[in-house]
Parts: structure tokens; sequence; C-alpha cells
DNA sequence: TATTGTTATACTCTATAACTATA
DNA sequence: TATAGTTATAGAGTATAACAATA
């Protein structure tokens, strides 16, 4: 497994991209490029506190899809989670292997994912992980920051 | 060149995930996820204005850094912006086959770089969509709000 | 006819290792 | 010894097309 080895150190920005760079960058200013700075910065982080646990921040997503909605079918995972359904058959079938999810045919076609105790538990160790990341980010944020950043993320969501 | 066919058309959300889906999710609520989405959507979008234009967005934010420092070496550009020296290498290769960016020896090992004329015009076509594109997105929020945004992004980087 | 799961495949992005030539 | 540029390559992630079984 581990193919997701994110240690800190092997990461670009604290090698070669954190020392101090010197370089005048007018990129700095733009909301956008900021979004996308923090957003690699703490998918790696999250990444992370992920593979503690055995997972990819993407097979976490999945199973706490499948937590949040017993019976569903990996298409509506992939729909929610924008994976392709071609994309999500290795995904399925690895975390099957590992014992977190299992199915069972709902109609002829489809199957009703639901959690094996051992993903249950992934899901409890993956949530409380996701809490202290949050909290280690934006803990320093007030409730009524927190829940107006919220909003204007969602917002780009919405708008695209 | 467009290996960047970034029609929205054939995005996940528009194609798949875009479509009205019943299923609770309890990471919407989560800062990191809502993040990482508004991070997705816009970079899509910026990267379709950047195909307007004829590069990528990684293209273009290394068009800008040349811009912001004339003679500035390629490894210089890859520390700035997290990206390895090894991939350095098709980029510069790619915009200076197609005379965007141009570059003569500094000391024997180095090669300093600059833009060329079409390169400068490309800077100010990407300079004005990213305008724009900011815009679109957030120019409903007011100054101060764009400022605390901001900062409340750059503090996840700082943080990591 | 449309949908679910699947296979096969291709392309982009990103990562490492190792080489060369210079400093 | 360290650095700049380079080559080769491997690993994820993500895209499409097409098929069988079923609705």
């Amino acid at each position: 497994m581990d193919h997701n080895n994110l240690d800190l150190k092997t990461q670009p920005w604290s090698d070669e991209a954190r020392v101090a760079d010197s370089l005048k960058n007018s990129l700095e200013g733009r909301l956008g490029y900021q979004l996308r700075r923090a957003s690699v910065t703490m998918m790696a982080s999250l990444a992370k506190r992920m593979a503690h646990i055995g997972v990819t921040t993407t097979e976490a997503s999945i199973l706490i899809l499948v937590a949040d909605n017993p019976t569903v079918t990996q298409t509506e995972l992939a729909r929610t989670l924008g994976i392709k359904r071609a994309n999500m058959v290795p995904l399925v079938t690895g975390l099957m292997a590992r014992k977190l999810l299992a199915r069972e045919p709902a109609d002829g076609r489809s199957h009703a994912l639901h959690l094996t105790a051992a993903g249950a538990q992934v899901v409890r160790q993956a949530q409380r992980q996701m809490q202290d990341h949050e909290n280690h980010y934006f803990g320093g944020l007030s409730a009524a920051e927190s829940k107006r950043l919220l909003a204007m993320l969602r917002a780009v969501w919405d708008i695209a």
C-alpha cells in the first residue's frame, strides 16, 4: 500500500520551494493563486494524516460517504465525489480487498455498499483526524469567520 | 499544443457530479473539503481562459514570474512555483519553442530567462484574464472581505 | 434504450535517481 | 563539494471508448 508516502519533507515547498524566495511574485496577491496553494498545502497535510490510518484522502471520502448513505451504489458515489465510474472500480475493489467495504446485490446490475466494522472504525478515525486538521489550520478563526469562509468557498462552487 | 482542452462540459461536475445529488454528505461542512472543491473549480475555469490564450495555467504562471523577474533562472522559478527542476525542462523548452520565452547564458551553467515580445503580450492577456477571473468569483465581496479572505488563505500556507 | 459495473488504455502531473558541466 | 540543467522513468490521478448484463 502506502503509495501515499507524504512525508512533508518530500514536498516541494519544504525541499525546494519553501526556501526564502527573494523573487517578486505578483501572483501572491491573487485569491485564486492563494486558494490553490492553500488547497495543495492542506491536501498534502491531510493525506499524511490519512496515511497513518491506512487510506488515501479519496478512500476516506468514499468511506465517509458510505457511512452517510448505507446502500449507496458506486455510481452514485462517483457522481457525488466527481470521480469517473471507471475509476471507482479499483478504489472499491481495493477497499473491499482490505475488508473496509462490502457490497451486496441491489438489483441485478447494481450493488449496495456498506461499511464493515473495520471500515466504520476507519471512518471514526478519519473524522477525528479531519477535525484536528481543520482546527490546526482554522482554529484561530472565530465561529463567525469560519462560517463566513465556508460560505465564500461554497459560493465559488455555486458560481462555476 | 492544447493538451489542456478544458471545455467545462467535459468536467466531472457538469457531466456526472453536478446532477442533483440527493446523497447526504458530511464532508460539505468541512472547510478543507470546500477549499479543495473551490480550488478545483477555479483552476478548471482559469485553465479554460488560459487555453484561449494558448498556454496552460502553469505556463502562464511561469511567464508572469519571468515578467516579474527578468534574468531569473529556471531553477529559481521551480523553487518559487513548487515545481521540480526536472519538470521545468519540458515547460521551458515548450515556451521557447513557441517563442514566448528566451534565454541567454548567465554563468556557464545557468541561463537568464526573459520574455519575448510575444511572451510579454501573453502575460498582458493572462493578467487581464486572471483579473476577470477573480472578479467573476469574488467580485461580490467587499474590499475588506477580499483582503480578509486572502489573509486567511495565506495563513494556511504559512502554518503548514 | 438507458444504466451499472467493468476492462483497457492514454495522457497529464508529479516524483526520484543519476548524469554532465560548471562553480 | 555543491549547483544548474538535463534525461529517463515510475507512480498517481483522471480521461475516453467500448463491452456485457440488466433495467
